[in-house]
DNA sequence: GATTTTACGTA
DNA sequence: CGTACGTAAAATCT
């Protein structure tokens, strides 16, 4: 028989807070939140500057569901319908609120959110200051269970800030009056009144936000400050809203002052590209990215418009409206972006983030034209190399209809290839890897589990290969162009938590393609093709983030071949400057020239594994070797780079200091993972990775700058950029490219340069290695 | 129909 | 217990 947990805590409480159900120790003590939910909770709130004894604590049900599945205490699955019990124990909490009056009631979870308000989904409802259904007038705070959060403990950084948002609010009864105003669709006129003696006028930042279909925009929205926007709808549906002449002449005043005042977006890439591919307004001066800069403030956090505005103002939800009343959302979409402005500035400014917010900005517009450049693709090439791997799937196919005798098996289904092989054919079971030991066992059929087995069975190594082709077609080569026959990415410049490097994905404007262009393979590159009197010219970092180890590990050996090698051509380097040769050699202790191909490989493998502390496992796998024969190879690799491992120590000594790392651009990241080997190898990669990224994108935004008019940035793959230029240009380019790429930058007492190694050819598949010396 | 899981491509 | 990403197809949830 559980026992009932009612609410506990001092009547004149200012703060209630309300969690799900009681747990075992719950049970035990008859006292809420005392288990390690508990324990969790009175971590954030001292975190916060909450005194847990000031605060009146609850839970919505208050006997301890069996095994602790709340889900008992409903009828139905979604856990709409509360059973009878459930609803008695509302009903108490909701004379609990009405008797003690907290001036703000904190939601710990799901069930307190949608028992309070009626609200389901957490995660978009946390942060916001919203009013009570169960009790009307009453002030709540929704934000994460504690459980989630020592579940998750990255969630814990959001909690805390919902938590002093609660503070806050908890000196003072009720919700404030929304007192902003909001201009909706105005006449032509009125619209017109306010870009000529408004914003043309003030010229002052104007935060924009635009609402487009596929082929449309179909509203725009204005904020000059936190209190007042205007949204004007161009289309409804699809139908204009003005006859021709007006919407022209509205587009002409919103080309003036797009073209001219200084601009604020969230995520501009996206908004500058549309509105330049739609209607040709060029943003001359873009003022801030409000995306951008919380990326560099937080960029281990979310950032939508909706996330950043949760923990730095507050407003009212209202992302919930975009269907129901578009002009009031994007209003308020504009309106929150320019409230977010000065917030966001005093941030970046104590931080300490200035610099890496405008190395992020002076990105946008290199990034926006090459997503709207868009890459030509040969669909002749495509379909043949289509029909090729699909002649070779069919091949595999017969293969493995001979060796097993069913042809009823879909192989892209995890679930019958493993009733294929554990239970068909009896092989040993596999298990993935875990992340800890608590987790459960799990079977798999991953590569390499198949590659475990295939060494006794036939079977597995033909899934294999059936595998990767299938994956070379359905994603690489099963794709199609725009009507202009060109095929395009959407590069996000705020794509990695880390930073510095952008991702590429699917374009929403162009949806061409097969979306991210970072990751075409070997064999599908030959379809991306320049004409006849082109190139494709190709210039990569040359072995980038081992040579940022060698100087942040202060690795005096590595550092001097690399300095020695700089301007060296490929073949002259290859000789005996060889990263991986040398690696070999003092692993070996023989000379530089006696390194066999083999011994090169396994150094190649070792310094990359060593460089972010990989264990024998992962060196075993990618050497086909045993763990047994990779303990000793690691373990002498270590010992013959001793300032790798006095770096790794030094890493986890600044992490135990401030939890944050900086940079050789000054980029901080906070790493809020719970304490552990998974943190450390995060941030053992974070200062090579993060550094190789914000160098690339930085030369890429200089030739942009200097030369983008005269030639074309094709792709960006994290380490390399790639040119489409006229074949006679070549000879004029790859010095002015490398002048861009070449930087040097201070590490300690040294100057650190990264080499750049050029590549041509007239396909992405074919490039060939250009054999310059720069000295 | 939307979301999560599994597997796999690149730097 | 390398890290970082995005996409397709299947599995699962609603």
């Amino acid at each position: 028989m559980a026992r009932y947990i009612g609410t506990v805590g001092p009547c004149k409480a200012n703060i209630m807070l309300v969690g799900e159900a009681p747990g075992a120790e719950e049970d035990l003590t008859g006292l809420p939140f005392v288990g390690p939910a508990g324990k969790t909770l009175n971590i954030l709130l001292a975190k916060a500057g909450i005194i847990r004894e000031e605060c009146l604590i609850a839970n919505v049900a208050r006997e301890r569901p069996p095994k602790n599945n709340i889900g008992y205490y409903f009828h139905d699955k979604k856990q709409t319908i509360p059973k009878p019990e459930l609803s008695a124990w509302i009903e108490e909490l909701k004379r609990d609120v009405e008797t003690y009056k907290p001036n703000v009631v904190i939601a710990l979870g799901a069930t307190a959110l949608w028992a309070l308000t009626g609200i389901r989904g957490i995660k978009s409802a946390r942060g916001y200051i919203m009013e009570s259904t169960l009790v009307p007038g009453q002030k709540v705070l929704p934000t994460y269970h504690p459980q989630a959060v020592g579940y998750s403990w990255n969630l814990s950084y959001i909690a805390v800030l919902d938590l002093k948002k609660a503070l806050y609010h908890s000196v003072f009864p009720g919700i404030r009056k929304d007192s902003r105003t909001f201009d909706i669709d105005p006449s032509k006129d009125a619209f017109i009144d306010i870009c000529k003696n408004v914003f043309l006028k003030e010229n002052k930042p104007l935060a924009v936000d635009i609402e487009a279909t596929k082929a449309h925009i179909n509203r725009i929205g204005f904020s000059n400050s936190p209190y007042w926007g205007v949204s004007l709808g161009i289309l409804d549906g699809s139908y204009p809203r003005f006859p021709e002449r007006d919407e022209l002449e509205i587009w002409y005043w919103i080309a003036k002052v797009l073209s001219s005042v200084p601009l604020v977006f969230h995520n501009a890439t996206y908004d500058i590209s549309v509105l330049w591919k739609r209607n040709h307004i060029y943003c001359k001066n873009i003022y801030m990215d409000t995306m951008i800069a919380a990326h560099c403030c937080w960029p281990e956090l979310p950032r939508s418009l909706d996330f950043v505005s949760s923990i730095c103002l507050d407003v009212p939800m209202w992302k919930f409206l975009s269907h129901e009343n578009p002009g009031f959302y994007n209003v308020q979409d504009a309106i929150n972006t320019a409230a977010l402005i000065e917030p966001l500035k005093d941030r970046l400014k104590a931080h300490h983030e200035e610099e890496t917010f405008k190395r992020e900005m002076s990105w946008i517009k290199p990034a926006a034209m090459m997503q709207l450049q868009g890459i030509d693709v040969s669909l002749e090439k495509r379909d043949k190399i289509r029909k090729d791997a699909e002649k070779r799937l069919k091949e595999i196919d017969a293969k493995l209809l001979s060796l097993t005798g069913r042809n009823d098996i879909n192989y892209n289904s995890p679930d019958q290839i493993k009733k294929l092989l554990y239970i068909d054919l009896g092989l040993p079971l596999q298990f993935k890897r875990r992340k800890s030991v608590k987790e459960d066992r799990k079977i798999t059929t991953e590569e390499k589990a198949l590659k475990n087995l295939a060494r006794i069975h036939e079977v597995p190594a033909y899934i294999i290969k059936r595998r990767k082709c299938q994956k070379l077609i359905s994603t690489f080569l099963d794709i199609e162009t725009s009507p202009e026959g060109k095929i395009y990415t959407s590069y996000n410049i705020t794509g990695t938590d880390l930073g510095g490097r952008w991702s590429s994905s699917k374009s929403i404007i162009d949806p061409y393609g097969p979306g991210n262009l970072q990751n075409i393979p070997k064999a599908a590159r030959k379809l991306y093709i320049v004409s006849n009197n082109e190139v494709l010219l190709e210039a990569d970092y040359v072995q980038a983030e081992a040579v940022v180890v060698a100087y942040l590990s202060l690795d005096m050996a590595l550092m001097k071949m690399f300095q020695e090698s700089f301007g060296m051509s490929p073949s002259e380097r290859k000789k005996n400057h060889d990263v991986h040769r040398y690696t070999a050699s003092i692993m070996y202790e023989v000379d530089i020239d006696d390194v066999t191909s083999e011994q090169r490989s396994i150094g190649k493998t070792l310094r990359h594994a060593g460089n972010y502390a990989a264990g024998p496992g992962v060196v075993a796998d990618k050497l086909n070797i045993t763990m047994q024969q990779a303990k000793p190879l690691l373990k002498r690799y270590f010992d013959k780079n001793p300032m790798l491992v006095l770096w790794h120590k030094r890493i986890q000594e600044e992490l135990r200091r401030s939890r944050s790392l900086t940079n050789l651009f000054g980029r901080s990241h906070l790493f809020l993972d719970r304490w552990g080997e998974a943190l450390f190898r995060r941030a053992y990669s974070y200062i090579p990775q993060t550094t190789v990224g914000d160098l690339l994108n930085s030369s890429l935004r200089d030739f942009y700058e200097r030369y983008g008019d005269r030639y074309k940035i094709y792709l960006q793959l994290h380490d390399a950029i790639y040119l489409r230029i006229p074949k006679k240009e070549v000879d004029t380019v790859i010095p002015l490219l490398r002048d861009c790429m070449i930087k040097e930058i201070p590490v300690g007492q040294e100057i650190m340069k990264i080499d750049v190694d050029f590549k041509m050819g007239s396909n992405w598949g074919e490039m060939e290695e250009l054999d310059i010396s720069w000295r």
